[in-house]
DNA sequence: AGCACGCCGACT
DNA sequence: GTCGGCGTGCTC
């Protein structure tokens, strides 16, 4: 008997090995097996078991079944050939993306300690003797009271268990403990207990529907009987979140599971304390910030326990065994793809897959589609249902657009802030209301220059300038997380003229100290939520009104919805629209509603200052609008003039090498390559914005595919000449990367 | 991802 | 003359 094995590695094939007659009767499709690679055991996944020998080379014998019952599902291997057909990547590493750490190595439950009442004591009369024996061992005597408070009435054919920990919280004495135990009045036995908490229990009814919830929900569930894919489009606060619970209800009923998708689950406290107050311990969370025990734990428990699984895009791979809908929350959230490692994926379209496996539905919602999302729904491809009506009457915020050109020319720009914003914090201030200001940068200073000799301290092994840190008084370069103090003199000419260029978060938190002194103010970017909890400490002090001001870059428009804030700055709109990128006016538009929509609730209407250099740019408009039909219609003009998404399907290639003119020549060799067959389809090579990163020399190519061509033709093509490419002269070495789809 | 094999510079 | 640098290729 032979099985052929999934290898965690970028290893494009199955290796075939013996199954050894004493494990002939364990192997099945699907179950984990320890498996010789090289020098080294690997934990492999079987994928077929036959009896071809091979003949082409000596085989060589598993070592181990590691499972008694399959691991993965057929269903979930099908859906991994999917991902590395169509992402260009090996079934290895989907593997390494699909299953955690916990279980590509033997996984072992938690146990835990517990304290239990010695077997030789059965009657009331021995233990008062134990007791009494006890007299002079006040700690002793102590414990054991403390052991018969927690066990209650006692039966001492079965004593009651006490977690140690528990016991000996109240009692700190652990030699007391082991000396009770030496004596044979107690004793201590290990068991072995789950590290999942299923106390949760049902708390609320799920919430009333209003009339527009209400038909939007039959909306799509009209849909679903003829579509798999619908996409709800609901302006921000318009309630999707109770449309979803609904939906959720329906396929409980029906005996189906849910997955909901959220882009960063970390944050969403809220709609895991929702789903679990209405469903109760069935809802399970699934995301990185989980060991890889706790994950294995959940993992297992899907098939047996969970019946709706909150999670970030790893949940895509969990064991589902009767999927009945897949919620992808917040559809145009770019965290969605994977860009490093492989497999580089999509989670909203791998989610399509994966339903379309399962015979399952996909709701796709979100308050700023992607392109390519409407475009599907557009075309008849997805359902649309959209909801317009904001819940509880909730009024949109009023857009207001402040001309910093004009602004500074009458002197009434500071730095970052015009008159008009800083007026507005005022007055919010004064109210008691508290204040969202935005600002795509982190950092104090985006660069740092020598007034004297103009020189820019650049890193060594990228192509960027260094960010100045105020935090730590270093310059960092964000590409590769090298770090330097700032020197106090220039390095080139040695004069003390070191200044600071333009405004990052850091920058924005400190000057507003300066004009709002009693303000309490913090930031939030990936550096202030380093440290773990950060961000769920500052969130919740935000939450908490504990903070009147909160300065930071994307993360703030994820997260929550909070009650009293009545303002929200976008300090530099212009940072967001003349991003180099075909995406640019699309995110600007998706970033500007969302953190907008940060802005009033209920009764209160919140207000939005969006501060910009060109105030007539068509997006700044259409966002004031609220109008995103049209920058759909207009974006859709330049996409199909360009030939970029949706009117094309991406793929890119990069070639890095750390000689600049060994990669300049290999990329000069794929051109030739891949040409003569694509044609005006490839773009390239040309250099990408930052062309050198940890020293390796970047060139990138586009191939831009027409829509309805033959995608698997050209993954094809590509694989072989890549392939052809490495084995040219000098070329081995050169590191290629396909992300399909790329963002 | 490891690990070994193999071909060119600073040491006893 | 040898030790060891990391480029290259393979893993059943």
């Amino acid at each position: 008997m032979y099985a052929d094995v999934i290898v965690p590695l970028a290893l494009n094939r199955l290796l075939t090995y013996a199954v050894p007659e004493t494990l002939e009767s364990m192997v099945a499709v699907g179950k984990r097996v320890t498996a010789p690679v090289g020098k080294k055991n690997y934990t492999c996944l079987i994928r077929r078991i036959h009896r071809n020998p091979p003949e082409q080379y000596a085989v060589k014998s598993l070592l181990a079944v590691l499972d008694d019952r399959p691991t993965v599902t057929e269903l979930q291997l099908q859906h991994w050939e999917q991902l590395s057909g169509y992402y260009l990547c090996s079934m290895g590493e989907v593997m390494k993306a699909a299953l955690p750490g916990g279980l590509r190595t033997a996984f072992r439950p938690l146990s835990e300690a517990f304290v239990r009442l010695h077997p030789s004591i059965s009657s009331e009369e021995q233990l008062h003797g134990c007791l009494d024996a006890l007299k002079r061992a006040a700690r002793q005597e102590a414990l054991v009271l403390s052991y018969l408070s927690f066990a209650g009435t006692l039966d001492f054919a079965h004593p009651h268990e006490t977690p140690k920990k528990q016991l000996l919280q109240e009692k700190p004495w652990a030699a007391a403990l082991t000396a009770c135990v030496k004596k044979n009045i107690l004793m201590v036995v290990t068991r072995e207990t789950g590290r999942l908490d299923l106390s949760a229990t049902v708390s609320k009814a799920a919430p009333a529907l209003s009339a527009a919830q209400r038909q939007a929900r039959d909306e799509i569930n009209a849909l679903f009987r003829q579509k798999n894919v619908a996409l709800l489009h609901g302006v921000t606060a318009s309630g999707k979140t109770e449309v979803y619970i609904d939906l959720i209800a329906e396929q409980l009923r029906r005996g189906r599971q849910v997955l909901y998708l959220l882009p960063e689950i970390a944050l969403a406290t809220q709609i895991i304390e929702r789903l679990q107050s209405v469903f109760g311990n069935i809802v399970g969370v699934y995301h990185s910030k989980y060991n890889d025990a706790e994950r294995a734990e959940i993992y297992h428990a899907v098939s047996s326990h969970y019946r709706v699984i909150l999670g970030a895009r790893s949940s895509l791979f969990l064991p589902f065994d009767s999927l009945g809908l897949i919620i992808v929350d917040e559809e145009h959230e770019t965290s969605y793809k994977q860009y490093d490692p492989a497999p580089r994926y999509h989670t909203r379209d791998a989610a399509i897959m994966l339903a379309q496996l399962h015979r399952a539905s996909v709701l796709l919602g979100t308050a700023t589609p992607s392109m390519e999302s409407y475009y599907n729904a557009r075309a008849g491809k997805y359902g649309l249902v959209t909801l317009t009506e904001r819940y509880h009457r909730v009024l949109p915020p009023a857009i207001e657009v402040v001309d910093t050109v004009r602004e500074r020319k009458r002197r009434k720009m500071h730095g970052l802030f015009s008159q008009t914003l800083l007026d507005a914090i005022g007055g919010a201030l004064d109210k008691n209301e508290q204040v969202i200001l935005f600002q795509n940068r982190r950092g104090y200073a985006p660069f740092v220059q020598c007034a004297e000799c103009g020189y820019i301290p650049r890193c060594t092994q990228c192509s960027v300038s260094l960010v100045y840190h105020k935090q730590g008084n270093m310059l960092r370069c964000h590409y590769c997380g090298a770090s330097q103090p700032l020197p106090a003199v220039c390095p080139e000419c040695k004069s003390a003229g070191i200044q600071t260029k333009g405004f990052g978060t850091e920058r924005a938190e400190d000057d507003l100290q300066l004009f709002f002194p009693q303000a309490r103010i913090a930031r939030l970017d990936v550096d202030a939520a380093r440290a773990k909890h950060a961000y769920s400490r500052i969130l919740g002090n935000f939450a908490q009104r504990r903070i009147d001001i909160l300065v930071g870059t994307q993360m703030i428009t994820k997260g929550l919805d909070f009650e009293h804030v009545s303002l929200v700055g976008i300090l530099n709109a212009d940072a967001l629209l003349s991003f180099p990128d075909f995406r640019a006016h699309e995110r600007s538009f998706q970033l500007m509603t969302q953190v907008g929509g940060r802005a009033g609730r209920k009764d209160k209407q919140g207000r939005v200052i969006i501060q910009t250099a060109q105030p007539t740019n068509p997006v700044i408009y259409l966002v004031r609008e609220a109008d995103y039909n049209s920058l759909f219609n207009l974006q859709l003009h330049e996409r199909r003039e360009f030939h970029f998404p949706p009117y094309s399907r991406l793929t890119s290639i990069t070639l890095k090498h750390r000689q600049p003119d060994t990669l300049q020549q290999a990329a000069a060799a794929l051109r030739n390559l891949l040409a003569p067959t694509l044609q005006q389809r490839l773009t390239g090579p040309f250099q990408p914005a930052v062309n050198r990163i940890q020293n390796r020399y970047l060139a990138c190519f586009w191939v831009r595919l027409e829509r309805g061509a033959n995608a698997g033709a050209l993954k094809h093509f590509l694989t072989e000449q890549l392939a052809a490419l490495h084995q040219q002269q000098g070329f081995s070495g050169v590191e290629a990367t396909v992300d399909v789809d790329p963002l």
